[in-house]
Order: C-alpha cells, then sequence, then structure tokens
DNA sequence: TCTTGGTTCAT
DNA sequence: TGAACCAAG
C-alpha cells in the first residue's frame, strides 16, 4: 500500500487491537497515530449514561496499554466537534491518511460522512471498514434486491449468504509509531465526583478491555454456550453470555464471536448433541438481532426516535410521571417487574427476558410513551447501545411488521412463574418480599391476609399494591387502541381529501416533553398511588397525549412539503420519503462510483428532503440533497472507499413504514435541559447479592 | 402413517 | 392469537 505515510487510527466503538481493519490498514500502511475523540455533546440526548461512561474509561485504558505494549500508544482528545478535532490531527501531524470502523447509527453516519468529506477535501486519503458486523447492511438484500424487513428474513439470508463472513484478524505484531510530539493528549474526565463511589461496585463485577471480552468469550463459549438453550427461560443471568458491553465498545470483533460460535456448532452437529447445536442456532441468533439493529438504524435512521409503522403515531400515549417513577423504582406491585427493575438500578444490568418483561409492562400496562423507557434504559444499562434498545423497544411497542401485537398484554404474575418458579430472583432483589411463600411471590395481593403478616409484608405499606389492574389495563388498552385507530383513519382520510393541514401543529398532536429531569431519588419514597383517576373523557387514565413522543430526538426535521402523514402503514405509494440526510454536495466522482455500491443518494428532483438540523446547538448543518434509490445489489467493498451515507431504502419497502419524517417542528433543546438525567443511580440503597 | 388435541412460545 | 411441535389415538 502506501508509501510509509504517517496514518491517523481513529478509534470509536472498535476499541480492541485484534481483528480490527482500521488499525491493520494503519500498520500495513506505515506509522500509526492512535486515537480516540471525547465528544459526548456530538451525541445530544445520548449523552453516555454514567455506568456506561465507566466502562468507556476502563476500556479506553486498557487498549491504550496495548496499544503501548505494540509500540504506540493512543492519543486522547476532548472535543465537542470530532471532525474539526480530526483536522487538527492532520494539521499537527501532517499525517496522510485516515482509517477508521463504520458505525450505522444515524449520528455518526452524518459525522463519518462529514469527516471523510472534510479531510479528503484537505488531501487526505480516508478510508472505513467493516468491524461492526458480519455482513454490511447493503450487502443483506431479499430476491428483488430490497432490505428485508422482518428479523426471521434476514437471519435466514445472512446465515446462508453465498460468502462467508471475513475471519477474523490477527492483532499487529508491532505498530510504528507516528509523530506525536505536537499533539499531546487531553485527560479524559469520565465521570464525576459523586459518580465514583457507585462506579467503584462496577468493577467488582465486570472488566472491560479487549483481552478481559476475549475471556469472557472463550469462558462462555466453552461453558455456558451448551446449556444456553436449556437456560434461556430462566430470569437468572448467570447463564448468558455477558459479552454485550463488550460488543457495544467494540471490544471484541463480532466476526470472531461468529467464528468460534461456529466451529463448536460444526463440532457439536458431528457429535449429534442437540441441546449444543439449539444453543448455538439460539445464541447466533441473538447476534444476528444485533446485526439487524444495525440494519434497521441504516434503513431506518429514525428508528429510535419514531415508531416504524405508522399507526402508532396515533396512540395516546399516558402521560404520568408518577407512573414513569414507579416503574424505575421498582415499586409497580408487580414483583418480577420490581425485581428486574431493582436490578437494573443496582447493577445496569438486566436478562433479555426480563428485559421484555419490564419494557412490556411499560408500554402496555402503564402505556407509559415508549421513548421515555427507552431513554431511561439507555441511562442505567451497561451496555445501553442505541440500535439494539430502539429495535428491542420497537419490537415491545408493535411498531414492527414482526413484532408482538400491541393488544396483547403479558401477564406479569404469569410470567413471574415462567422465568422465576421458585422466586428466587424476586427474593433476591425484593427484600421485603424474602419470606412470601412461593405460592404467592408472584402475586401478593392475593395472598391471605395471615400469610402476608406472617411475611413481614404490609401492602400499600412496604410493598405497594399493584399500581395498574392487569384487567383495567386490559381495558383501557383497548380503548385506547381503538381511538388510535379512529385517528388513523381520520387521519388517511384527510390526506386522500387532500384536506390534511398538517397534525404537526395541532396541538393534540404536540411532542409530549421527557419529565423534567428524573434523578433517581435518594430514598424510595412511598407507595405510588394505585388506580389514577378518570379523566374528562371518562378514560380509566390519566392524561393522554398523542404523537409519538419527541422526547430523545437527535434531529428535528423541518417537514417536507407533503409527507409526513403518509402514515398509510403498509401500502401506501409514493415516493416521498425524505430519510436521506445528506451527503454532500461535493462529492467526487470515485466517491460516486463507489458509493453507489451502497446505494447512495443522488439527485432526482422528485425526492423532497427534509432539511437536517441538529438541534443540540452543536452543529448546525442543514445540508440539503436529494436522493434515489439505485437498486444496485450491493457490492462488497472489503477495503472500504467509503463510509456508508444513509441509505436510502428502496421506497417500495420504505412505504411500509411511516414516513420517517414525523411533522414535528424543532423540539427544545434537550440536553441543556437534562444533562444531569444520566447520572442518577444510587447503589447504596440496594442489596447486593452474588 | 395420518389425525387431533394440548402445549408452548413468540425478535 | 396462531404456528409449530408433540404425544396419544
Amino acid at each position: 500500500m502506501s508509501s510509509g505515510g504517517c496514518s491517523i487510527v481513529w478509534f470509536r466503538r472498535d476499541l480492541r487491537v485484534e481483528d480490527n481493519p482500521a488499525l491493520a490498514a494503519g500498520v500495513r500502511a506505515g506509522s500509526v497515530i492512535a486515537v480516540f475523540i471525547w465528544a459526548p455533546e456530538e451525541e445530544g440526548p445520548y449523552y453516555p449514561g454514567r455506568v456506561s461512561r465507566w466502562w468507556l474509561k476502563q476500556s479506553l485504558s486498557h487498549l491504550d496499554s496495548s496499544l503501548r505494549s505494540l509500540g504506540t500508544g493512543l492519543v486522547t482528545k476532548r472535543s465537542t466537534d470530532s471532525v474539526s478535532s480530526l483536522l487538527e490531527f492532520v494539521k499537527s501531524t501532517g499525517a496522510t491518511q485516515l482509517f477508521f470502523n463504520h458505525l450505522y447509527d444515524p449520528l455518526s453516519l452524518i459525522r463519518d460522512h462529514r469527516a471523510k468529506q472534510s479531510l479528503t477535501a484537505q488531501g487526505v486519503t480516508v478510508k472505513s471498514f467493516n468491524a461492526d458486523l458480519l455482513y454490511e447492511p447493503w450487502e443483506v438484500n431479499d430476491e428483488q434486491g430490497r432490505p428485508f424487513t422482518t428479523f426471521a428474513a434476514f437471519w435466514e439470508r445472512c446465515l446462508s449468504m453465498p460468502y462467508d463472513p471475513e475471519s477474523p484478524l490477527l492483532p499487529p505484531k508491532r505498530i510504528i509509531a507516528g509523530d506525536v510530539s505536537r499533539c499531546p493528549s487531553d485527560t479524559l474526565v469520565f465521570e464525576d465526583e459523586s459518580e465514583k463511589g457507585s462506579n467503584a461496585l462496577l468493577a467488582r463485577a465486570w472488566s472491560p478491555g479487549w483481552s478481559n471480552a476475549d475471556k469472557a468469550l472463550t469462558t462462555f463459549i466453552n461453558g455456558p454456550l451448551l446449556e444456553y438453550s436449556e437456560n434461556r427461560r430462566k430470569a437468572d443471568s448467570a447463564t448468558t453470555s455477558f459479552l454485550s458491553p463488550h460488543l457495544h465498545f467494540g471490544e471484541v470483533s463480532v466476526k470472531k464471536v461468529f467464528h468460534l460460535v461456529r466451529i463448536k456448532q460444526m463440532l457439536w452437529a458431528n457429535e449429534g448433541n442437540k441441546a449444543g447445536e439449539d444453543s448455538v442456532n439460539l445464541f447466533l441468533e441473538s447476534i444476528g438481532l444485533r446485526e439487524y439493529s444495525r440494519y434497521m438504524s441504516f434503513n431506518h435512521p429514525y428508528s429510535h426516535e419514531q415508531p416504524l409503522l405508522g399507526h402508532l403515531k396515533f396512540f395516546p400515549w399516558v402521560v404520568d410521571e408518577t407512573y414513569f417513577k414507579a416503574w424505575r423504582q421498582g415499586r409497580t406491585g408487580y414483583p418480577l417487574v420490581d425485581a428486574g427493575m431493582r436490578e437494573l438500578w443496582a447493577t445496569g444490568w438486566l436478562h433479555d427476558r426480563i428485559r421484555v418483561v419490564v419494557s412490556s409492562f411499560f408500554v402496555k400496562v402503564l402505556q407509559l410513551p415508549w421513548r421515555w423507557g427507552m431513554k431511561y434504559f439507555w441511562d442505567t444499562l451497561l451496555d445501553a447501545d442505541l440500535e439494539s434498545d430502539a429495535l428491542g423497544w420497537q419490537y415491545i411497542t408493535g411498531t414492527l411488521p414482526d413484532g408482538r401485537e400491541f393488544d396483547r398484554i403479558d401477564n406479569p404474575q404469569f410470567e413471574g412463574y415462567k422465568f422465576d418458579p421458585q422466586g428466587e430472583y424476586v427474593r433476591r432483589w425484593l427484600p421485603e418480599l424474602a419470606r412470601l411463600p412461593t405460592e404467592w411471590i408472584h402475586h401478593p395481593w392475593n395472598a391471605p391476609e395471615s400469610v402476608l403478616q406472617a411475611a413481614g409484608i404490609e401492602l400499600g405499606s412496604n410493598y405497594p399494591m399493584p399500581i395498574v389492574g392487569i384487567d383495567a389495563a386490559k381495558a383501557r388498552l383497548q380503548e385506547a387502541l381503538s381511538i388510535m385507530w379512529q385517528h388513523e383513519a381520520a387521519s388517511r382520510a384527510a390526506v386522500e381529501n387532500g384536506t390534511e393541514e398538517g397534525l404537526g401543529e395541532s396541538s393534540e398532536f404536540a411532542p409530549i416533553a421527557f419529565p423534567q429531569d428524573v434523578p433517581m431519588e435518594e430514598d424510595i419514597g412511598p407507595a405510588p398511588r394505585p388506580e389514577p383517576p378518570r379523566n374528562q373523557n371518562n378514560l380509566p387514565g390519566p392524561t393522554r397525549r398523542y404523537e409519538d413522543q419527541m422526547v430523545p430526538s437527535i434531529t428535528s426535521l423541518v417537514r417536507a412539503e407533503e409527507d409526513e402523514t403518509s402514515s398509510d402503514i403498509r401500502n401506501s405509494v409514493g415516493n416521498s420519503r425524505g430519510e436521506v440526510p445528506a451527503t454532500n454536495v461535493n462529492v467526487n466522482t470515485r466517491e460516486v462510483s463507489n458509493a453507489r455500491a451502497f446505494q447512495t443518494v443522488r439527485g432526482n428532483a422528485n425526492n423532497l428532503l427534509p432539511h437536517y438540523n441538529f438541534t443540540m446547538g452543536i452543529h448546525n448543518t442543514a445540508e440539503e440533497s436529494t436522493a434515489e434509490s439505485s437498486s444496485t445489489t450491493g457490492r462488497r467493498e472489503r477495503s472500504g472507499g467509503v463510509v456508508p451515507v444513509w441509505s436510502p431504502a428502496h421506497s417500495a419497502y420504505s412505504d411500509q413504514f411511516v414516513g420517517e419524517d414525523n411533522g414535528i417542528a424543532a423540539s427544545p433543546s434537550y440536553l441543556p435541559m437534562h444533562s444531569q438525567s444520566h447520572q442518577i443511580v444510587n447503589w447504596r440503597r440496594l442489596s447486593q447479592t452474588g
């Protein structure tokens, strides 16, 4: 490759030296300057939560020492604008190349594209790579060359691709250090004083860093993997892989995971080990879901803030901060839900099953706006991952074509006996119920008074009554759904009659703000109130609001002319969905031709694009561009000359989903108002078992 | 072997 | 709720 020039390797969520194509490219090209830029403000509302920042800190120092032992250190920079920082790096080091690995969340897609353009304009050669997925999103398409819309089909295709995922790369043997004398590292601050105490506990349970990730992987594959299928019903986390935070920060490569698991798979298949095979399939499926989350994010950049199926726009969410608080604190009166929420609160971790239970309860029983829940997960989960969490919440909320039906409520009582038959999980996290016999552990409200007394429980006092009855919730949900469909129909009619006036302007559909700061209070406080009062419509619930809530809105859109209520979810024809922000204007020819492999973005006057504005006060790149989908079946771009630009997804496909323009004008800047909401968890109050 | 009714489980 | 699976007939 290149002639001993100096290259910058930009680390992000690929904090490993093994199987890191960007690093490998840098090493191949000559001397390397490894950089990490900490610019959390760029993430807008998704400023990483406390536990997540703790992990990042450890992981970076781990990476730094690995790099040092290979010959160079990690240069760290505090910044509010990654791209400017990169330009400064170039200036102060004379680097002639930039290498990095792809990310697929909307902000990264825009930022990385901008980085590529700015640096290219300075004469820097920029190359980017796939280090996060088995296959790039644009490689996986159906027969017609369109993206899949259901997970099963997507995953089946992944597993039967005509070519295997690339084999993982070995770590470099050594790295020639570039000259960094003129760009000293900044000391990055990831935690404040108040967070240190809580963070200290994390180190007991977790070991961030790529080589630890590697150990965790080996341990899992040689141990719990075999029984993964057997154990999946248990609420207890002990049998999970514990890889998700490692994977989130790219400490271990998915390709390597896949590779090693496949080896086991063949082994077990040869032995006729049925349990092993089942387990492998199941585990790979969860890897597949992670892939799918990137796939969805790439194809539908708004899926973290908007329902993909349009009718959900019209769901009348219950806006009740008391409910929200009860849920966060694990005081809903449903033991399984409460145990889960306490575990999350105390450890930043939750078994996947229980994530489904608590989020489903959140959306269907409490009928709180799903993005509140998603934001809370973001703030508290150790493995908080925007794409995965968005997929999960959309699944629960029934806004995916293959998601759960919205109108079926899972009963936490029954789920309790399913996932935690002996009540051990509940007893561990809800000490106040520890003495309750198993017979009543998942429905204490039915227990005879004498039993409660013997167990030292006073319902409504030291453990709450159910915050909402399941029957009441069912009725309320039916009601809400019928309202939703009415509105949906009305809106559709309005669109057809051309009388559509813009729902975004009606106050009824105004965005629902995230509750003012939601710190986890020091004390748990009194039991939440029981049934909410009826409102003026005689709905058995408190205030409802329409429109999907605006909570963590990364971007705000100025509405494109015609399309915000193309809420005909499945069949509407129309080409006006604006989902492609900004490829830039000055795309050089080579890039365009490469980019076309990704179905990229070029001029077509028919497509109106919304103008994209970052509202976080970080940048203001209101770029405009037009889009066209080319039907190229994705050509593989192994050495990656191109940053994946936002995929324009086929209109035929996209029309199944709500237009990714929600018609809501600028949201109030979220971050300034809620900058504290991530530092919330209080450990000391909770039992630390195990 | 084909049917059927009961279970289990949803990405 | 419905598809997929399994045991008994």
